[in-house]
DNA sequence: TAGTTGTGTATAAAGTGTATATTGTATATA
DNA sequence: TATATACAATATACACTTTATACACAACTA
């Protein structure tokens, strides 16, 4: 179970966090009933602080990813196959998302891009 | 961190911060990840108000010299172009090899994901 | 069973950057 | 001169992230 987080990032470090989770859960590296590291352990492992751990898992627990056990600890909640897929959908999405957003910065056309994406596709 | 401000001079406040802090960066007092004093610290200790700081500090990000978080504070940018260029290219390279990876999974062929990022990228 | 340690929880606070509407001050132009 | 325009600087209120500290429950251990 490793966690780790960018300073120097502009995503708060509770999305960071939340980020990795869900990334660990959608490829299976996490399932159902695995433990996580506790709030506390987590917290001092980043050095910060036990809130920030506990907002993050808060929000993880809402969005019906982990439940957590006041003096046992959280864990990875059941999963619904269909919203695991519709999950695995939107973060396609996102990061097609981010991919145009860089390439327009960087001034790649959307030919650019497909021409990309088309040699990655190939070579795996 | 040291900026200073003069009253009698001609240039702007928010000019005269921008131009310390190009200074320091050039100067190498300056490097790569160091914070700079918070919008407020610095507003309070020029005795102007943060609008002023924020405006240069503004500027100082778009122009690529430093960049901002929300809750955390303004820190100097890594400097060098090239190196910028290389990094975000790799950010995209990375992000389209998870797509490429996570489409096989559920069965997207090259040409779903190809329409998939046209619909997006006229979308924005 | 009492104590200790490891869990999660709750409250309150301090620190960031951000947005909108406004005021002052030059400068140009009719 | 009078008016318009542009720009610097502001006050005030907002939104967000992160924190310290203390409390409450569960499990282990002597």
């Amino acid at each position: 179970m490793q966690i780790l987080i960018s300073n120097s990032s502009k995503e708060p470090i509770y999305q960071q966090i939340k980020h990795q989770v869900k990334e660990k859960i959608l490829s299976s590296e996490l399932r159902e009933g695995d433990a996580l590291p506790s709030m506390r352990q987590l917290a001092k492992d980043l050095h910060i602080s036990v809130i920030t751990t506990k907002r993050a898992y808060e929000e993880l627990e809402k969005e019906g990813f982990i439940y957590s056990i006041t003096g046992k600890g959280s864990f990875i909640a059941e999963q619904n196959p269909d919203i695991i897929k519709e999950k695995k959908l939107a973060t396609i999405e996102d990061k097609l998302v981010e991919v145009i957003a860089n390439s327009k910065e960087l001034g790649l056309s959307l030919q650019d891009i497909k021409e990309w994406l088309t040699i990655l596709y190939e070579e795996r």
